[in-house]
DNA sequence: CTATATATGCGACACAGTCGCAACTGGATC
DNA sequence: GATCCAGTTGCGACTGTGTCGCATATATAG
């Protein structure tokens, strides 16, 4: 598992204010498993604080992407137009997303951070964010496609 | 500039039934100079073709997606929610948007051909698409940030 | 405890993309 | 070149995400 930070603490310190319907989103993206997209995520934080409401979840992911703290993804569009968060883990990864099951894959490597080095000098570019995404098929789906031409 | 496929000849060779309609669609995206959301597509393909419905517009892209003939980009999101086409190049290559101007920059490298070939073998993945996109500011738009505290 | 800047809920809205269905057509066949 | 039909299109209504303005509520500093 890949270390993540503790953003209640960290919004804290940033001096974010702590309302208990941010609290409870909060919480709700910390301790989830996979990744949550804003509709899940408001049913999930609705269970914590059950009068959250719709332009509250879409305000606050919006806060904490500014502040760093989580980051957005597309996984491939896999399932409509939605977008999936997740918490700012220390190292860069990136997502595999399998055409076949939906199943999504994580893979950190040093060629990863190499790259972001070289990109951000031979660029001259100051990143801030970075979003590797790549579909196609698991090995048990590949090999499932060649079996059934 | 990066070596692009001719999309006309391809999907004959593909057996892509033809359309008037298609053949607009087709010709727009391989000579639009930058990246094209579906909206301006459907614009710039009207003015060869002025009957083209929205929904065709979708629909071709899709077609088009699916044969491995256009690469689709989001582009960070950088006007919306979005989505862009390009032309599949010979080379994988990355995109960089800048936050401050909204300046797309393109980006290859060998580092990149080769983290590609790793993410494939350690991961048992058959890779279809993969995009890589980074958001950040550009070099002038950096010294700017830097400038106004 | 109070003041006030900031955040929330609500409802209406914007916008990209999708779908079912009747009418049309590209291109294969004769 | 006429015929045929599976595949394509236009139309219009619809979804699903995400956004916004404004009146009300509240977290935090002093």
């Amino acid at each position: 598992m890949l270390k993540r930070h503790d953003l209640l603490i960290e919004a804290a310190e940033r001096g974010i204010r702590l309302t208990v319907q941010r609290r409870a989103l909060i919480e709700t993206i910390q301790e989830a498993k996979g990744h949550l997209d804003a509709e899940s995520l408001w049913k999930l934080a609705r269970k914590r604080d059950p009068n959250i409401d719709r332009a509250t979840v879409y305000r606050t992911i919006e806060l904490l992407k500014r502040h760093g703290m989580i980051d957005e993804l597309d996984l491939m569009h896999l399932n409509g137009e939605k977008h999936y968060y997740e918490v700012k883990t220390q190292k860069d990864h990136l997502h595999l997303a399998c055409f076949g099951c939906g199943k999504i894959e994580e893979f950190a490597t040093p060629t990863f951070e190499r790259l972001k080095r070289e990109i951000a000098k031979k660029n001259e570019f100051s990143i801030q964010v970075m979003r590797l995404e790549i579909g196609g098929l698991c090995r048990r789906c590949a090999a499932q496609e060649e079996a059934l031409p």
